[in-house]
Order: C-alpha cells, then sequence, then structure tokens
DNA sequence: GACCAGGTGCCAG
DNA sequence: CTGGCACATGGT
C-alpha cells in the first residue's frame, strides 16, 4: 500500500459521489470506499489533491474522468440565472465512466425509485449474487451470467418489485450474447440509442444514462422528473405547457455541446434546494 | 394514509 | 404519433 497525490483541479470527489450517477460508495475516514470494477478503491481530497494507492491512479483517474475539459464545458453552459446558481452549488463534479453492464443493470432499476432506494437494491444485488472482493465490505456487481443464474423472485427481493422481470431478461440477453454491451460503444449514439432501447426496461431515459454515465456520451440528456421541472423553469412560457416532445428538443438544442453535464448540474442542484441542502 | 420517487410498456384514439 | 394508465416498493 503506497499512496499517492496529485492535483486535479475542478473536481469534487464528494458532490461526484453523490450526485446520483453511482450509487455503491461508502464515506470511510475523511475519503470515499469503493469499487471501481473489481478493484477496491479509497480515496481522499484535500484542496485540488487526491490522494489514492499508487497502483490504483491510472483506474482511478479514468473512472473520474480526470480528462474532462471542465474550464470548457462550464464555459458551454446556457446563460440562465438557475444554471448559474447549479453551477455554483455543484462545481466540480464530473461525469463518471462507469463499467457498462454495472451501469446498464443498476439504471433498470431505477425508475420510479429514489437515489436511496436505488442503492438499496444495487447493495441487495451484489450481497446476494456478487462476487466477494478481499478488502471490500461489498461484493462486486454481478456479471450478467451471474443474474441470468438468478430467478425473477428472488431478484424481488432485493426489493426490485415490477423491475425485476426487466433485469432478468436484460441479463439473460447479455448472457446469451445477443447483446454484445462492448460494441454499442463503436456506434454512432443515435444508434446505440435505439440498440439500448430494444432492451427490457429501457427506454428513452435509461437510455440517455447508460449513453452519458458509461459510454462517454456527453451530450445525452437523460430527462427524468426533476429535469422535466427545470426546463419548463428554464424555457417554458407561461400559460404554456411543454410536451414531452418539446423537452427533448429543448434539452439537445439550448443546453449546449455538453448538454449532458448541464443536465446532471441542473439534476443535482433541483434535487439539493429541494432537501434543502442548497 | 396520501403522495412521490432519476419511467416503461401497452393500449386506445 | 400522442395521451392515459398499470406497474411494486419504501420513505416522508
Amino acid at each position: 500500500m503506497n499512496r499517492v497525490s496529485v492535483d486535479v483541479a475542478e473536481f469534487n470527489l464528494t458532490r461526484t459521489l453523490e450526485s446520483g450517477q453511482v450509487f455503491h460508495w461508502t464515506p470511510e475516514g475523511s475519503g470515499w470506499r469503493g469499487l471501481i470494477d473489481h478493484t477496491d478503491v479509497y480515496v481522499e481530497q484535500n484542496g485540488i489533491a487526491i490522494s489514492c494507492d499508487a497502483s490504483h491512479l491510472e483506474v482511478v483517474s479514468r473512472y473520474f474522468s480526470f480528462d474532462h475539459p471542465l474550464k470548457q464545458i462550464y464555459k458551454s453552459f446556457p446563460d440562465h440565472d438557475f444554471m448559474r446558481a447549479a453551477l455554483l452549488s455543484c462545481r466540480g463534479i464530473r461525469i463518471i465512466r462507469q463499467p457498462h453492464w454495472e451501469c446498464l443493470a443498476t439504471f433498470i432499476t431505477s425508475p420510479m425509485k429514489q437515489v436511496t432506494h436505488i442503492r438499496q437494491m444495487s447493495l441487495a444485488i451484489r450481497k446476494r449474487y456478487g462476487n466477494p472482493v478481499e478488502g471490500s465490505a461489498i461484493n462486486a456487481y454481478p456479471t450478467s451470467k451471474q443474474l441470468a443464474r438468478a430467478d425473477e423472485q428472488a431478484l424481488r427481493e432485493c426489493g426490485l418489485g415490477f423491475r425485476a422481470k426487466s433485469l432478468f431478461k436484460a441479463s439473460q440477453m447479455v448472457a446469451e450474447g445477443k447483446l454484445d454491451l462492448e460494441k454499442i460503444a463503436a456506434l454512432p449514439t443515435e444508434e446505440a440509442r435505439e440498440t439500448l432501447c430494444g432492451i427490457p426496461g429501457v427506454g428513452k431515459k435509461v437510455a440517455n444514462c447508460v449513453l452519458l454515465f458509461a459510454y462517454e456520451r456527453l451530450d445525452a440528456v437523460p430527462i427524468d422528473v426533476w429535469i422535466a421541472r427545470v426546463l419548463k423553469e428554464l424555457f417554458q412560457k407561461k400559460n404554456q405547457k411543454l410536451t414531452p416532445r418539446q423537452m427533448e428538443e429543448y434539452s439537445q438544442t439550448r443546453l449546449g455541446i455538453y448538454a449532458g453535464y448541464a443536465q446532471q448540474y441542473l439534476f443535482h442542484h433541483a434535487r439539493a434546494v429541494k432537501t434543502g441542502r442548497g
């Protein structure tokens, strides 16, 4: 165990991990512990200094996207009061590069669930089906083959409710090779989205989450209940209603070329305001 | 106990 | 293509 430290401007570890992208990290000491794929990692932040085990630095740098040009991304944000407020309270959040299957599977469990519930289900699934990792209190996220060996009823016991069927079927598709998640990475965004939407339990919103959080499509905008409210706040003219189609259009044309980033800041800020943490 | 949560699939017009 | 509704679970 040999700790190293690197300076990263425009990075806030805690905000990033609490912004609803990823659900299994746990605060420990003055830092955070979690699994990056199968690697047990402990990360700390002191000012702009980020420290972790030397052997993890490469994995950590990629996972937390230290290469994203945050200054440039901030310049691309739309010029609105709410967006400025979101930047103030969310500064330093980076879009994480998650493993494809882990990201897809966790967001299949997300519809009509609060962030804390998604975390609970995710941890329950890891505990029941995932491989143990030495030094880690939680298991690795189970592979598609491991979940395909489960059954719908057992998945329901992890709190999934009606989402159990979708996750089970999706696991089978991937495990049987009917769907190659690695191939999706090479597709243009529109085709990648269509392919993802062919998976049970995956509609536009979940597809966009997966494109943004696992396939590096920084212009993908998941529109959930929170972002729908924000889009109305930003673009709805009074006495007019914003249709889903219009929200989709605005999200693509008015949030800048890093629309996914803008969306993440707006999402987190809107939630923080609501829960009194903003 | 009503209400809401990072929606999706299906069915009717 | 668009709007309405059922679908499970857990926390205020």
